[in-house]
DNA sequence: TCATTTTACTTGCGTCCGCAACTATTACAC
DNA sequence: GTGTAATAGTTGCGGACGCAAGTAAAATGA
């Protein structure tokens, strides 16, 4: 959930300027609305976010398999937490679980040919959410220059100039 | 909960161009740090993100109180979710509930002098939170240029030109 | 080699929150 | 005016997830 995060105090102390302000609370209000836009699309099809992401990953994965701490990693999920969604998509067949050969503590999460066909049926409608939500209100420069900025942010450093179109 | 979306398949039909794909992994990305790095930032304070928001919107509201249906409505949760988020803050003596004098089915979240000062004290480090994770690493014209962008994808409209620095 | 530490995963428990159902109050319709 | 609908809030229930503890297996080190 993205909770709000309005600066504004009783005694009218702001400590973000107008500009900093209105960009951090038009970040948060996107994501909400996005994420909720997202979550919306996937429910008739009984997935939630989640499950999508784990679905997505795998199937871009090397054999269609990751180890469980892999996944956890790339989902910023916890260890429980997985193997509890997991349990939810091994139950509709969508993934199975796999003992790893080589090392005997790892569990491999396999997208079965179900998962892969309910992924394939999920992903127009996901992208096409994407596109209305937020890619086609851009222009491609602001495209461009919005990831270089996030990268700049992702990455930790400061980013390099704007261009402009 | 910020899962992935990633968009890759097994057999790499790509849906996004490469632009696009990377702008979105990138927002996804970003969003999921800031959300982690608030939380993360709050805990010490005894506060979810959640329960700032709360704090933070009744202290910009005249009076310091609000409705509890306009409050969710913001904070865009449940009435339930906010029923029992309130009932924490309740609990620890930072917001008071009060039935409306005008009308008999609302109940009126007012925040306390514990409350604010409760805020007071937790702001500063909240702000230098969202400078670290985020506007630090922008220039002042790409701070503009994403919040121009990120407002027209709020107001679903196509947005104008980015402005090279 | 064998004890210690680290890593991988699962389970019990508590928290947060959404949905559906319920009560109370107000607004609307005829 | 009275019956119907809409609105505000709370409660029961269940799902999702994080933390701490537990088990099993591998890596480290003396």
């Amino acid at each position: 959930m993205a909770s709000e995060t309005s600066m504004g105090s009783a005694s009218d102390v702001h400590w973000l300027d107008d500009d900093e302000m209105a960009t951090w609370l038009a970040m948060v209000e996107v994501n909400t609305a996005i994420q909720a836009a997202v979550e919306e699309d996937l429910a008739p099809h009984g997935l939630t976010n989640g499950d999508y992401g784990v679905l997505a990953r795998l199937s871009a994965s090397p054999g269609q398999r990751l180890r469980m701490c892999d996944l956890a990693a790339t989902l910023h999920l916890s260890p429980s937490g997985l193997t509890r969604r997991l349990d939810g998509l091994v139950r509709e067949g969508f993934v199975a679980r796999e003992p790893s050969a080589e090392d005997r503590r790892v569990m491999l999460a396999v997208l079965t040919e179900v998962g892969y066909e309910k992924l394939r049926g999920v992903a127009p409608d996901h992208v096409a959410t994407v596109r209305r939500a937020f890619i086609d209100h851009l222009s491609r420069t602001q495209l461009r220059n919005l990831g270089a900025a996030l990268r700049a942010v992702q990455s930790g450093t400061v980013s390099g100039r704007d261009v402009a179109p």
